[in-house]
RNA sequence: CGGGGUGUGGCGCAGCUUGGUAGCGCACCUGCUUUGGGAGCAGGGGGUCGGAGGUUCGAAUCCUCUCACCCCGACCA
C-alpha cells in the first residue's frame, strides 16, 4: 500500500481524553478515531490489524473444530426474557423500540440468541458436540466508557458455543478452547495467564479468564498468582489460607459494653483496646438493590484483619446490584454513626447477616454496639446474636498463603483478553433446549461459551509493546510487516528504489507500506516509528550510491546496511527472527 | 448515579478573575529556499468561543438552564 493512496492520519499530539499509553499510540499513529464516548472508527491501519488477528483467531478456532456462523447483533427482547437476562442484565443491556413499538436488545452477547438457534434443530446426541463462534460486533451500556477501545459501548468480540451431551463431553470441548487460547495469544505474539475468575452475570458452574500482564494503569484487574505451583486466580475468585488464626478462648465470656471514644477504624480500635485485629469482626452495612430498584440492608461480617471481597458477598445475596451504604443508611440501619455498627442488638431483627467462614470460628470477638463511641467485647455468636448465611467473603492480596500450597501468592496487574466459561445447562434450561440421548430421554445440552476480545487486544498488545516513539508491533498483528521509507521521494533514483524493493516486496507476499509522501526525511521517520511495523526499510541517497539501502527492526536500534538485489530475501530473514 | 473537571479553527492550548467584539503553537494552502530524526522565510484560508435563555450600551468573559466530553468510584469483556 502507498501512504498517499490510504488514510494515515498522525498527530503530534495526542488528544487530552486519552489516559493510557496505548490509547494515546492508537490515536496518535492514526488507527482509531472516537465519534463518541465508548465508539470508535477503525481506521485503515486498525482495520487490518483487526483483520491479521480476526484471521489467527479464525485459524485456531477452526482448527480446534469449531465453525464459524454469523448471528444477528439485534435480537427481540422475548430471547433475553426467556433466559431470565433481561431481568439480570439491567442497565448495561443496550435497548431499543422499532416502529411498531416491539422490545429489541442490541446483544452483548449470544447465549441466548445461539441457544434458540439450536432448540429444536439440534435433536440427537449423535449431532454433539458442536461448537459454533461467530466475529462480531457486541454491544454494552457501559457505565464509564474509558481506556480507548478496552472499554468501549461497542466492540468486536469472537463469541463460541458449545453444545455438550454431558459434563465429560464438555470438559474435553472446554479444554480444546484453553488450548485454542493459547494457541492464539501466542500467535499474537502476547504472553497470557489463564486465570480461574467468578461466573458473574453469565452464570453457569466455572470460569477462567486470560490475561496479559501489564504494569501500567492499564491493568484492569488485580490477579493473585501462587509462586510455588499453578495456583492463579483474579482477585473476585482468588482464595487463600488463614495463616493468621487467632487464640481461641475456650469459655464463652461475658457481654461487656466498652466505650471506644473516637475509635471507629480497625486501627484505631486495635490501637485503643490493645488487642489484634483478628479479634475484631468488621460489620459493613450493604444495600442489595433489586430488579424494581429497591434496596434492603444487608450485613457482612468479616473478621478484623480482612477485606470484604464484594463479589462473593453477592455470590451468596444474589442481588442485581450492592451497594457500600452511606452514612445516613449505616445510621438509619443500625441507629449510630459509622464506625460503631455491630451484629448485636441491631434494631432491624429482620436484617440479613452474612459471615464469613472464619467469623464463624472465633469466640468472644469485639464488634460495635451500634451506639457512637461504643463497642462490645466478647461478643458470640448464637448467644448475642445470629447469622444467616455464612460463606468465603474475603479478598486475597499480596502475600497471603496459597490456598493449594505453602507457596506466597504474589498480586500483578492484568488486561483481560479472553475469557471461558462453563454455562452447564443454565441456558439450556431456562430456554428449554433439549437434545434425545441414546436412551431417547430429553436433555438439556450442557453448554460452555468462549470469549476472545479483538478489538481490546491490539490495543493491550500496544499496552505491552511499545517505546517513546511509538507502537511495536508483534508481527503476526502489524498492519504491514515492512515499511519502506525512501527519505526524498523526489529525487529520482531514490523513488526507482524504493517503488522497485515495494514491486518485489508486494509480489513476494509481503505485506508493505510505501510512505511515497513529499515529506522531509525527520517526518517520515518518526511516522514509521509511531506506526510501528516490525520491519523499516530507509532508503537514503549516500547509502543509495553504494546499491545499499537500511533495514532496521522496529524493536531494535541496529541498522544493516543491505544491497537492494538481495532485500526481499533479507527482509523475510529478518521476519522469522522477530516475534 | 455520586464526587471532581473541561468545552475557544483539524489537534494542543491562552484569553474569563477585572466585560470593549478572538489569539498562540502544530496542522492546512501558495511561493521561494531547504532536504537523513517532526525545516526556514514570506503570504494565505479557516472559529455563530458546546447550546439556549438572561444581565448589560456591549458577553468567550457575569448569571440561570441544558448538552457533550474527561477523571475518581460503583459496573464490566
Amino acid at each position: 500500500m502507498r501512504w498517499t493512496q490510504t488514510y494515515i492520519p498522525t498527530l503530534r499530539e495526542a488528544p487530552a481524553e486519552a489516559e493510557l499509553i496505548s490509547h494515546k499510540l492508537l490515536v496518535r499513529a492514526g488507527y482509531i478515531r472516537k465519534l463518541a464516548s465508548g465508539i470508535y472508527l477503525y481506521l485503515p491501519l486498525m482495520q487490518r490489524v483487526i483483520q491479521k488477528f480476526s484471521q489467527i483467531v479464525r485459524d485456531e478456532m477452526n482448527a480446534a473444530g469449531a465453525v464459524e456462523v454469523t448471528m444477528s447483533a439485534l435480537a427481540p427482547a422475548e430471547v433475553w426474557q426467556k433466559s431470565g437476562r433481561y431481568e439480570t442484565a439491567g442497565r448495561e443491556q443496550m435497548r431499543l423500540k422499532d416502529r411498531h413499538g416491539r422490545d429489541y436488545v442490541l446483544n452483548g452477547t449470544h447465549e441466548e440468541v445461539i441457544t434458540s438457534l439450536v432448540s429444536g434443530e439440534l435433536k440427537s446426541y449423535k449431532q454433539l458436540p458442536l461448537n459454533m463462534y461467530q466475529i462480531q460486533i457486541k454491544f454494552r451500556d457501559e457505565i464509564r466508557p474509558r481506556f480507548g477501545l478496552m472499554r468501549g459501548r461497542e466492540f468486536i468480540m469472537k463469541d463460541a458455543y458449545s453444545f455438550d451431551a454431558d459434563v465429560e463431553s464438555h470438559r474435553v470441548s472446554y479444554q480444546k478452547m484453553v488450548d485454542a487460547y493459547f494457541k492464539i495469544f501466542e500467535r499474537a505474539g502476547l504472553d497470557s495467564r489463564m486465570v480461574e475468575s467468578d461466573t458473574g452475570a453469565m452464570g453457569g458452574e466455572s470460569a477462567h479468564e486470560f490475561m496479559v500482564i501489564v504494569d501500567t494503569s492499564a491493568g484492569e484487574e488485580y490477579l493473585l498468582f501462587c509462586d510455588k505451583c499453578d495456583y492463579a486466580a483474579n482477585r473476585e475468585k482468588a482464595t487463600f489460607r488463614d495463616e493468621n488464626p487467632p487464640i481461641i478462648d475456650s469459655e464463652e465470656k461475658e457481654l461487656e459494653k466498652v466505650p471506644t471514644p473516637g475509635a471507629a477504624t480497625i486501627e484505631e480500635v486495635t490501637a485503643f483496646l490493645k488487642v489484634d485485629a483478628n479479634r475484631l469482626v468488621k460489620t459493613l452495612i450493604y444495600k442489595a438493590i433489586d430488579d424494581k430498584d429497591n434496596a434492603t440492608p444487608i450485613v457482612a461480617l468479616v473478621r478484623g484483619d480482612r477485606e470484604l471481597n464484594e463479589v462473593k458477598l453477592n455470590n451468596l445475596v444474589k442481588a442485581v446490584e450492592l451497594e457500600m451504604a452511606d452514612e445516613d443508611f449505616v445510621c438509619e440501619v443500625t441507629g449510630a454513626p459509622v464506625g460503631f455498627a455491630g451484629p448485636v442488638g441491631l434494631k432491624n431483627k429482620e436484617i440479613t447477616i452474612y459471615a464469613d467462614h472464619e467469623v464463624m470460628a472465633l469466640k468472644n470477638v469485639i464488634v460495635g454496639a451500634n451506639e457512637a463511641d461504643t463497642h462490645y467485647l466478647n461478643a458470640n455468636i448464637g448467644r448475642d446474636f445470629e447469622v444467616t448465611e455464612t460463606g468465603d467473603l474475603t479478598t486475597a492480596s499480596e502475600g497471603d498463603a496459597c490456598p493449594n500450597c505453602d507457596g506466597r501468592l504474589v498480586c500483578k496487574k492484568g488486561i483481560e483478553v479472553g475469557n471461558t466459561f462453563m454455562l452447564g445447562t443454565k441456558y439450556s434450561d431456562s430456554m428449554d433446549a433439549k437434545f434425545l440421548n441414546s436412551n431417547g430421554k430429553a436433555m438439556p445440552f450442557v453448554m460452555g461459551s468462549y470469549g476472545i476480545g479483538i478489538t481490546r487486544t491490539p490495543q493491550a498488545a500496544v499496552e505491552r509493546y511499545h517505546d517513546d516513539g511509538g507502537i511495536i508491533w508483534p508481527k503476526d498483528i502489524a498492519p504491514y510487516s515492512v515499511e519502506v521509507v525512501p527519505l526524498n521521494y523526489k529525487q529520482d533514483n531514490i523513488r526507482e528504489a524504493a517503488d522497485s524493493i515495494y514491486a518485489k516486496l508486494s509480489e513476494a507476499g509481503v505485506d508493505v507500506l510505501l510512505d511515497d509522501r513529499p515529506e522531509r526525511a525527520g517526518v517520515k521517520l518518526n511516522d514509521a516509528d509511531l506506526i510501528g511495523c516490525p520491519v523499516r526499510i530507509a532508503i537514503g541517497a549516500k547509502s543509495l550510491d553504494e546499491g545499499k539501502v537500511e533495514l532496521k527492526a522496529r524493536n531494535s536500534s541496529e541498522v544493516h546496511l543491505v544491497a537492494v538485489e538481495g532485500i526481499v530475501a533479507e527482509i523475510e530473514k529478518t521476519l522469522k527472527t522477530l516475534k
